[in-house]
DNA sequence: TAGTGGTCTAGACCACACA
DNA sequence: GTGTGGTCTAGACCACTAC
């Protein structure tokens, strides 16, 4: 028979049943998406600890009055995450290690802002020049035609980070400089109504040339870190193509992966 | 009214209509993963075409004799992959960039086979050590108790291409050197049964030691590329930590982002 | 044998985009 | 308006795991 209401078997699995969900059918937010970060504070509060059991589906949709679709869809949400993990025939566990980003297309600006580093931005060039092979092959289009060209130095506390090298299709938006010393590219690419769908990058490292340490403030041959990325919007179509040189010293790509499965 | 039947609408936009979907009820293959793979091939061989409206969900699903959560369901993991995107009100299309590869979690040595470099491996130590603090730390042991320390030499046409130092659990298994150098240490991990979940890492860059360039063939002071790594398995246990130093003018990281919604 | 997640169905209503 | 995807429901059966 269920064991419904049997409270002597004492099931240690399921601090669940102790949280306090509160589901808010008027508002505009999916319900899977309240319960999504509900579950998800829950575990960043430890009030789910690494290794405890959900509880099976079923019972949860009903204790919440929700559908088990509607409960797996923010399970499922949690478990891409990489913060939950389902085994059929056992259930569904909070991971262990603590995942906290995974990688994304971010910009150097948000990421040292994120650290508290306050970046500074000096704008060294933001002109139209006739696109180099490499450009129009990136940005896809006719080599010679008109692209914009960007070159900032960016610094924190006062001392160079990096120097970056951007290129844009013209017609995207007119960038002032004053607003690219104030904010990140990617920023205002958002705030022109540009969304960015996915990006191809390539990280490597060389040896600085006299002009780049002189403007990093490094010795000629120190170490350099380099990033080029192509990123695109949702069409697909170029949105950005940028040669970044960042000084070794001062910055690396930190970030977490989750295996595809 | 419904056009339903009236061709002289001429809808130019669902090449869907001719393709030959089959699917195997009979299959354990799930019926979503079957539509998904169909329509990803089509993608990829360019029956469906980049800025090509997929047809309305209901449709589609009538069509197939799938009911709609099953057709969203396919869609939804192409839309996850990158190569479609969903818009409210106006469609589903086909992605316009070529979208090949997510970042994943790969080891030098997939990389390498899989750009037909024919990676071989030197393994230059293979023993049980004290964990130094750094190590203990990453792996979750006490310091100085036994792990299991590996450093090899990848090399591709007979030319060094990284150094790599790893870090085991003692309990995990034993390597042993001949498989080590016969394939890369992920593909043994996971012949040992550890599937591996996510992983934390730090890229950055550096100047070649003496020793580093004499085992990688380079100069002293060269650049190299450096990775650190953390990868846990799926019960969030650490399963491995590196570092590695590869040769920046043989080596570079490459890979596809998707931006995070 | 019992319990879990994995898959699937056949509907429903809503929010948003576009003409 | 009309059509699209976004969300949600209340069931069902299956496959796998553990006992």
């Amino acid at each position: 028979m269920a064991k419904t209401g049997d409270r002597s078997r004492a099931v240690p699995g399921s601090p669940l049943d102790a949280l306090p969900f509160a589901l808010d059918r008027t508002s505009p937010v999916p319900l899977y998406y309240q319960l999504a970060q509900q579950l998800e504070s829950a575990i960043e509060h430890g009030a789910l600890a690494p290794g405890n059991l959900l509880g099976n589906e079923i019972d949860l949709s009903a204790r919440l009055g929700l559908s088990r679709p509607t409960v797996r869809q923010a399970i499922q949400s949690l478990v891409d995450k990489g913060l939950l993990v389902r085994r059929r025939g056992v259930g569904t566990q909070v991971v262990h290690s603590q995942v906290k980003r995974p990688l994304e297309l971010s910009s150097l600006y948000d990421d040292l802002e994120t650290a508290g580093q306050g970046p500074t931005t000096h704008v060294l060039r933001n002109e139209r020049v006739p696109a180099a092979a490499d450009v129009a092959a990136a940005l896809g289009v006719a080599e010679g035609s008109e692209v914009i060209v960007l070159e900032r130095l960016r610094a924190t506390h006062g001392q160079p980070v990096a120097f970056l090298c951007n290129y844009l299709p013209p017609d995207l938006l007119d960038l002032g400089t004053q607003r690219l010393e104030s904010t990140g590219l990617y920023r205002l690419l958002r705030a022109a109504g540009i969304t960015l769908h996915s990006a191809r990058q390539t990280i490597g490292a060389r040896s600085a040339t006299a002009e780049e340490a002189a403007l990093l403030a490094e010795k000629a041959g120190a170490a350099l870190l380099t990033m080029q990325r192509t990123a695109y919007d949702d069409t697909g179509r170029p949105a950005e193509y940028g040669t970044h040189v960042y000084r070794a010293s001062r910055y690396a790509f930190d970030f977490q992966l989750l295996v595809r499965v």
